[in-house]
DNA sequence: TCACATTTAATTGTTCGCAATTGAATGTGC
DNA sequence: GCACATTCAATTGCGAACAATTAAATGTGA
């Protein structure tokens, strides 16, 4: 009984899930950034932190939270291990006593120099013009919001 | 100093990094497949090693690490969850002793009708054509590969 | 003002994901 | 046949990721 390849198992098939496209290529980025991020002594979650507070500093975890789809489960210790490493000061909002404002050290606002080098060796280990780079990026952004989107119902 | 949004800063810019979308992307298939996958009593990592059972079982935990990108230290602990789930059985090989065979118990066979209705449902969730998905799916794959093959130099 | 709901981080517990190491089995070169 | 390297799974330790809960601060309505 169905020992060869059936029709009707093909939305089954691994190589059909588009998910497990998303999944796998989420860790081949984590593998490639490894390296360059070590020698900024950070995780790639830790990375995505800084993207933002380089854009912005002075944020509540919520902000943070909201722009990278992560809760405070995963930020707090987060957060905690990049003020351990003297990138990042946590301190309580004055206004609001539950907010706690994230805000970038000097050695946070330094290390922004050397990423600066990051994203080129990315490029390159992408194999791929930028154009098509970020149209496969507009492409996914907008599935993950139509997924987000079916979450809130 | 660098108040303003500078042009030698994009690189850096969230919302222009393509790991980023697909990092997101893939939390956001999680979410959506977590209420799905409840009703296996799967996680989504454990969703991915039972399409690979299913397309062919008793296989050593190796093929299963090749497929999925994953190593032991990962799938040793998982295995053996499925395996206090009766959906698997562990067993040393007879023809060489280092390897672990995965096989399905009636169960785990038995779980794949089950989960049939998953993908359709991932689909509607998608709100996007096959033809469209498959397209990005195959882009998606591609880099991959690519990046991979950055990997081993 | 006071009871009540909401917001915000922190905490706890479970499951991934991976680097590094270990130990047993197998393969090899001499 | 025997020393040696290689392969495979398991283990350990650390850092995410998230659900669920907690606690404190703030907002709201009567």
């Amino acid at each position: 009984m169905a020992r060869k390849p059936s029709a009707a198992d093909a939305p089954l098939r691994l190589d059909n899930q588009i998910c497990f496209a998303v999944y796998s290529a989420a860790h081949a980025f984590n593998r490639v950034y490894k390296p360059l991020l070590d020698r900024l002594g950070l995780t790639y979650p830790q990375y995505l932190v800084m993207l933002v507070l380089w854009e912005r500093d002075d944020v509540p975890v919520k902000d943070i939270g909201e722009k990278l789809f992560l809760d405070s489960g995963t930020l707090t210790p987060l957060l905690k291990r990049l003020e351990a490493a003297h990138l990042v000061k946590r301190s309580r909002s004055r206004e609001d006593e539950r907010q706690v404002l994230i805000a970038l050290t000097p050695q946070g606002y330094a290390l922004k120099e050397k990423a600066r080098a990051v994203p080129q060796s990315i490029l390159a280990a992408s194999d791929c013009s930028v154009s098509e780079l970020v149209a496969m990026k507009d492409e996914i952004v907008a599935l993950r919001d139509r997924l987000n989107a079916v979450i809130g119902e």
